[in-house]
DNA sequence: TAGATTGTTAATCGATTAACAATC
DNA sequence: TAGATTGTTAATCGATTAACAATC
């Protein structure tokens, strides 16, 4: 029985399931139980078949789930089959390092534009990603679409340049900013990324193990 | 009453309180009750209470909390005034960005050394932290003391890497390879960091907000 | 068919919120 | 003193786990 409010502790469990699916099924896996895929992930069947029922009915009594099949409907669900276009405001060390490395396109975005102050980069690419000034952002928007800014910008101009491009109509964040950023648009929405604060809980943790 | 059993959720929050507390502080607040504080951060006042009650007594009634004074315990409990060691284990862009930008010695940690197998990168240093060979560190781990490990290895010997390492010692990982990562031996903590993880759930949530 | 495993309902557990006596 | 706010206990809410009829 599909559900209207999904609590954010199964959305997030989501990305988890996909990454041991897509495992699986590269190590040749056709078939897998709720029970042996809870063992794998160290998480009880009950509660993968309670979050897998928020979303549809996905196996098969007596069978279990097709692990291909199931990752793809995950997939869809996340929406790794999307086209999300994406932009990124600050092209420093981290996010350099993001337009290098990070598989936006497995992940359904496509970064399409970087904008920066730094007159040396202004101009130049980024692993085909073109890099514009800050002021050509108003222009960009006007004519493309994006649905994702990824802030790596400093933390003084973090919230002002975030209401910026909410007045322009982008409605999703990917925060690196460690500024806890809000807006009175009330959809749009924020995933932060706080280095520090994951730090700290592991300085914790290795204190009072 | 001091808890023996500290709920994730609970530690999860400590950094948030610091990053406020630590705000408020560069303002000029002095004294800060739990209801205001709850407001500043979307939290209710009970749950602050309820959290703050787990490490000891940090109020007084009728007043509220003394900003500074309750800035200094929680980072105390998360062990910010610790003088711990951090080395890096791969220095590719993310490891680059990392040892620039982020504030270790901010959170308690000191970034001593980095290990990479670039032969060009061996022998130089960044940001101060100077970058030697993987062969040399059964041979700084036997002279040093290290709390944490960053990891930024590539996927594929992550896992591996992380084992050499708990053999040599090592308890603690900050782990940015996007692999789940385990250890036969209880007492290791990881503390993952999953890009990708985080942006699906940014793209689940713009899809059905 | 018999065995396995689902989807779902019910029971349990834990975390959040509310209430309030204590007290600054 | 009176008002405010704590720390803590009790009530509520939500999430996890267990159980089981349905069925492949």
């Amino acid at each position: 029985m599909k559900k209207e409010n999904i609590s954010d502790a199964v959305i997030r469990r989501l990305p988890r399931y996909y990454r041991q699916l897509t495992e699986l099924c590269a190590r040749g896996v056709v078939r897998i139980s709720s029970h042996s895929l809870g063992q794998e992930m160290n998480i009880t069947a009950s509660q993968i078949r309670q979050d897998l029922s928020c979303f549809g009915e996905f196996g098969q009594q007596g069978y279990g789930y097709n692990a291909e099949e199931l990752r793809a409907e995950i997939g869809h669900i996340l929406g790794v089959d999307k086209n999300h276009h994406l932009i990124m405001i600050g092209v420093g060390n981290l996010g350099r390092a993001l337009l290098h490395n990070f598989p936006f396109s497995q992940t359904g975005f496509s970064a399409d534009a970087a904008f920066d102050i730094s007159p040396a980069a202004i101009g130049t690419s980024i692993n085909g990603v073109p890099i514009y000034s800050m002021e050509a952002l108003e222009g960009y928007l006007r004519s493309h679409s994006v649905d994702v800014v990824v802030l790596t910008v400093p933390q003084s101009i973090a919230q002002e340049t975030a209401d910026r491009l909410v007045r322009l109509g982008v409605r999703g964040f990917w925060n690196f900013t460690n500024v806890e950023l809000s807006s009175s648009v009330p959809e749009v929405q924020f995933e932060n990324i706080h280095f520090a604060d994951s730090l700290l809980t592991l300085s914790y943790r290795i204190a009072n193990r």
